[in-house]
DNA sequence: CTTGACATGTGACAACCTGTCATGTATGAT
DNA sequence: ATCATACATGACAGGTTGTCACATGTCAAG
C-alpha cells in the first residue's frame, strides 16, 4: 500500500509518477523495470519515491489495483450486452475489450504490456478475476439452460474466462489476427455448450 | 543457445554448474536470480559464465528445454494409460504427474518452482505444450465419439489442457487440495463431455 | 621438443541498480 | 514566534550485470 504520503501530493504531481510509473511496467518485465527511470520520468528526487512506496512490488500492486475495476466494469457491461446469457458472456467480453483497445489503444496498450510482461509474477492473483467469475455466475440467467449444479457453472465459466483470457493474449501478442482468435473462441464456446459426447446407442 | 564450449565442458562441471542454476532459479523469480549466486554454487569464475552464456535469458531458456521433454514423456504415457480416449488424457496427466510429482519431490519441486516463479515471463512460450497437444490430438483415437471437426478437435483438447495445467497448479501453490483440485477438472471434463446445452423443444 | 594458433579460464572493472538515512525545508497550530 | 509534524532530498553502502585485457591450457605441424 502507498504511503499516506503519497495520496496527499498534489494531483498533477501523484499522476505524473503513476504515468511515468505505467509506462516503465509496460515497456519491461518487472524484474528490468528501473525505479531510477521511473522517478526521471516523474522528475522527482529517489528519497521522495521511497516516501511514497515501501518498494517496487509496493509500486507495482497499486498500478495493477488501478486496471482491476477497469476489468471489471468490462465483465459487466459484457453481462448485460449478452442478456445474461452465460456462455455468451466471454464471447462479448472478448468483442468488448477489442473494441476499447482500438478506441483507448494507448491505455491499454499500457495495461497489456503490463499483463504480457507480467502474468505470473503476481498479475494473476493481483487481478481479482476468480471473485468476478463468481459475481458473473450469480448475476447471470441460468434459467434458458438444462440444469447445472453450482460445481458445473463454475466449471463452465472457469473454462469459457480462461479460454476468452487467452484469446485477448494472444491477439495482442500477435500470435494470432483477431478474427482467426475469436473464431477459436467461438468454437471453444460451441463445443462447450454442445459438447464432446461419446456415441450412444440410440436411445428414442 | 550456450556456447559450444559449455558443450565441452567435462560433465561434471556442466552438471554443477546447471544444478547451481536450477535451485537457483527454483528459489527465486527470474528479475532477482543474481548470476552471483550460481557461479558461487557452481564454484566457477565470473567470466567462465559469460563464456558459456550470453545471459540470463541464454541460461534460463536451456535450463527450461531440459523439462520439454520431461512433459512431453508424461503426456505420452498418459495418452496410452487411456486408451487414447481424448477426453480422458487431461485427468490421467493430472494423475501421473502428481504420483511422479509425490515420487521425484525434489526434482518436481524445483520444475514446478521455475514454472511458478517464472510463468508468464517466457515458461510458457519455452515449454512447447502447444505441438505437444497438436501431437496428442493426431494420435487420439477419435472414433469412439461423435463426430468433430479439426477445428473442434484442437478447441476441446486446448480447454482440458489449460484446465490440467491450471488443476497442477493450483495443487502446488497450495491454493487447493490434489482432491478437491482433481474434483474440479473432473467436473470440467465432463461438462465439456455433456455440453452446457440450451433447452430445446423436446423433439422425439 | 618447440613453436604457434586457437580454445578456454580469470578477476578487476565500469556502469548500473536499490533502499536507507541524516539533514534540510515547508506548513499549520498554539 | 515557537514548535511539532509532515515532507523533500541526494549522498551513500552494498548489491547487481556484462566486458575485457590478459593468463593459461591444448594440440597439430615443423
Amino acid at each position: 500500500m502507498p504511503t499516506s504520503t503519497f495520496f496527499n501530493l498534489p494531483p498533477p504531481k501523484r499522476e505524473k509518477l503513476l504515468h511515468a510509473a505505467i509506462v516503465e511496467f509496460a515497456r519491461r518485465p518487472y524484474g528490468e523495470v528501473s525505479i531510477n527511470r521511473i522517478i526521471q520520468g516523474a522528475e522527482i528526487p529517489r528519497g521522495s519515491f521511497y516516501q511514497y512506496f515501501a518498494d517496487k512490488t509496493d509500486l507495482f500492486r497499486y498500478v495493477l489495483r488501478g486496471y482491476d475495476n477497469m476489468l471489471e466494469t468490462a465483465i459487466m457491461k459484457s453481462l448485460e450486452a449478452c442478456g445474461g446469457r452465460p456462455l455468451e458472456i466471454p464471447l462479448a467480453l472478448y468483442d468488448l475489450v477489442l473494441d476499447y483497445i482500438r478506441e483507448n489503444w494507448a491505455q491499454f496498450e499500457l495495461f497489456m504490456g503490463i499483463l504480457q510482461k507480467n502474468m505470473g509474477m503476481d498479475a494473476g492473483q493481483l487481478l481479482s478475476l476468480p471473485e468476478m467469475v463468481l459475481k458473473v455466475i450469480n448475476q447471470a440467467d441460468w434459467r434458458g439452460l438444462e440444469h447445472l449444479e453450482a460445481d458445473e457453472r463454475l466449471a463452465v465459466m472457469d473454462l469459457l474466462f480462461s479460454a476468452a483470457g487467452h484469446a485477448l493474449m494472444a491477439v495482442f501478442c500477435e500470435k494470432l489476427s483477431s478474427e482467426e482468435s475469436r473464431r477459436r473462441l467461438a468454437i471453444k464456446t460451441a463445443v462447450i455448450q454442445r459438447g464432446a459426447r461419446y456415441k450412444e446407442e440410440p436411445s428414442c
